[in-house]
DNA sequence: TTGAACAGACCGACTAGTTGGTATGTTTGC
DNA sequence: GCAAACATACCAACTAGTCGGTCTGTTCAA
């Protein structure tokens, strides 16, 4: 699989990513990728049919990446208890764990960077960023509807109202993370939404 | 204060607002903002040192704008009633009003835009961002302790941990309502803060 | 075993258009 | 008349993208 053209191909998809993530998409050009990577022009449009290629590429593999994480810790607490509402605090802690511990000083979410830019790309990007949040908070929608059924919520919330908050507490953490420079920001938010959760719903039946 | 040339410059900041909400700021040229506003480069040169200069009077008259409908609200609330905790709940209803109220169907914050092309900014921009992002927060921190002050909370909490949440969601918020297009995300996001603020507090005392 | 045929990976000079920025002159209102 | 406000022509650097060619390894028939 990693033939010597895979490995070129996911070494400038790695030095984009960078740049992307600190100075946007627009703000980086393929020279600054081929600066980074030392790689030539040649090599660089062998394997992209052009910078819009890139960007979808890019996102693609983001999106790859970032949903096996996902499915991964998902399934990490879907072993450690058969309790929905444990499951969700389980993989919340394993969060932020991996959000803390991470040695990235101004992390951030590649879909936010294409949000902001968005009339950059073409609708196709755009619809697929727009898929995979979606299909991000409705993994969250789920979940959170197993804990309303099995807790009954001391106020009345719907699981997408939930699915969506997670969502927007993790994305504007990581906003206030990168301008402050604080690595522990979004951390606390998810420390939040667990006393929330935990007000919402008790403590866990069964640990 | 509206000279011919003061007219011209807002203009320019008008304009250039909306496409560096859309495309980003690297992603607009300044001849973009010319065709928008049939301005010429002599009369944009004559008001703005260069592009940089641009970016800082443009996020520079956004957080003046910001804290200014900020403090409005914030004294709004304080007119309707004593009680801290009334007056961050009337607080949080105006800026929900406001929001979805708002026509742009995708709307957004200067300051994500800024923090996610960080790199193209000299260090005191960035500096301002965060600084604005701060002082904006330490307001929220301000009343949050007047709130914990005059109701215990039913967790431990910080105002700080609260102010900071409050902003997140808003700024996570609007990066969900840009991607999926849906202009009522944002305000649902702080309808739940509200219900986490009514978890911890209770109802407030006196209207 | 060898060498012709082929294919993927890569090179780097080149181009057409865009970029931010400047230099110089003209208009406008007081 | 004079300074602020604006217009126009221009420039050098950079941009994405092209293109003819090379280098390296594999396949396969003789």
């Amino acid at each position: 699989m990693s033939t010597r053209g895979e490995l070129t191909r996911e070494k400038i998809l790695d030095a984009a990513k960078d740049l992307v993530m600190s100075k946007g998409f627009a703000g980086t050009s393929i020279d600054d990728v081929l600066k980074q990577t030392s790689v030539t022009k040649g090599a660089f449009f062998h394997h992209f049919k052009g910078k819009a290629d890139l960007a979808r590429q890019l996102v693609e593999r983001y999106a790859l990446n970032d949903l096996n994480m996902f499915k991964t810790m998902a399934a990490d607490a879907e072993a450690a208890t058969s309790d929905p509402l444990a499951q969700m605090l389980h993989f919340l802690k394993a969060f932020e764990k991996y959000i803390c511990n991470s040695q990235d000083p101004s992390p951030g979410c590649m879909y936010a960077v294409y949000t902001y830019e968005s009339m950059q790309f073409d609708a196709s990007v755009r619809d697929f960023i727009a898929d995979t949040l979606r299909q991000w908070t409705s993994i969250y929608v789920r979940k959170y509807q197993e804990v309303i059924d099995a807790y009954p919520p001391k106020l009345e919330v719907t699981a997408r109202q939930l699915a969506e908050l997670t969502v927007a507490i993790v994305e504007g953490g990581l906003i206030l993370q990168r301008a402050y420079g604080d690595t522990s920001v979004t951390c606390r938010q998810s420390e939040q939404l667990r006393n929330y959760l935990f007000l919402l719903f008790g403590e866990p039946k069964s640990k």
